[in-house]
DNA sequence: GTTAATACCTGTTCGC
DNA sequence: TGCGAACAGGTATTAA
């Protein structure tokens, strides 16, 4: 699914053939994905300019010439697929389509439609519900153990629920809120009020905080090596399958050195959490 | 105010 | 082999 790496990787992917480009045709499949499509959608893309696209946790947001912002979020299913702008029939589940004046056809596909697209004007962004909800960046300096104590204090819930609460950092997804736990040798389940108390250099919100930036920057890092095979392909990009340490890993042996113990699969919040009963207190 | 549960979706997998 | 149930999960909404 798509968190934050896939969508460093997929802003990376789209930069070459949107930014300092513009829209020319705009094609609107249906009226709505998640949520309704703004009115005016296509009309207000054309003859735009992109100025910069950028990202705030999983929103991607390409920065048009005249002031407004295009908001694109993936959901779960949802990727984008470069190619040549010709006639060729268009893909199930392909909702929206941008053909660059330039010449690139950028496809949006998303079968479950949990992804979400609108346009704002950039003066609004700040006040935008969605993102002004939003923690710090994972990668940013701002987030540490320090800013990590901060949000969790006080809280009763796990360190599972806080670290996919996008108001306590912003972008993580099951996937890597897993990965992180385990690379920091903390147990999904433990009280997040508890872990805001372990402070110091060695205690585990250092552990946590330097974890989730490693895991990222391995994925982001894994995701861009991806790009080259997606040009050769069929240049979907939305997500790219790296090799999870304990994700999707049940019943099979823990990957740390020297560790004997096996992966477990346990549910909480709904969701499924692994870790490796054995490492990770 | 905070936390948990539910709804939204459909392709894929699993069990009978 | 075929069918239906379960499952995947980001986020807005509703309930507790």
């Amino acid at each position: 699914m798509p968190e934050l790496p896939e969508v460093e990787t997929v802003r990376r992917g789209l930069r070459p053939v949107m930014e300092g480009r513009s829209f020319g045709k705009v094609e609107q499949r249906r009226a709505n994905l998640r949520f309704a499509l703004p009115s005016g959608f296509a009309r207000r893309l054309t003859g735009r300019a992109v100025v910069a696209l950028t990202r705030r946790a999983k929103y991607l947001l390409a920065h048009l010439e005249d002031g407004q912002v295009l908001l694109m979020h993936l959901g779960m299913t949802g990727r984008f697929a470069i190619g040549e702008d010709a006639a060729a029939p268009a893909p199930v589940h392909e909702h929206v389509v941008f053909h660059m004046r330039q010449g690139a056809r950028i496809g949006y596909r998303d079968p479950r439609r949990f992804g979400v697209m609108d346009l704002i004007a950039g003066a609004d962004l700040a006040e935008y519900p969605p993102l002004a909800a939003l923690g710090p960046e994972p990668l940013s300096e701002a987030f540490d153990a320090a800013a990590l104590q901060a949000a969790l204090a006080g809280r009763r819930t796990t360190i599972k629920a806080a670290l996919l609460d996008q108001r306590m950092v912003a972008g993580l997804g099951n996937i890597y809120v897993c990965e992180a736990l385990f690379r920091a040798g903390m147990r999904p389940t433990r009280e997040t009020a508890e872990v805001a108390r372990e402070r110091g250099a060695d205690g585990g919100l250092a552990r946590l905080a330097e974890a989730t930036k490693a895991v990222l920057r391995e994925a982001i890092a894994s995701g861009g090596s991806s790009l080259r095979d997606f040009a050769g392909a069929d240049g979907a990009l939305g997500y790219f399958q790296t090799r999870f340490e304990v994700y999707g890993r049940e019943g099979e042996r823990c990957l740390r050195f020297g560790c004997e113990g096996m992966v477990e699969r346990i549910v909480q919040q709904g969701r499924s959490s692994f870790f490796c009963p054995v490492c990770q207190r």
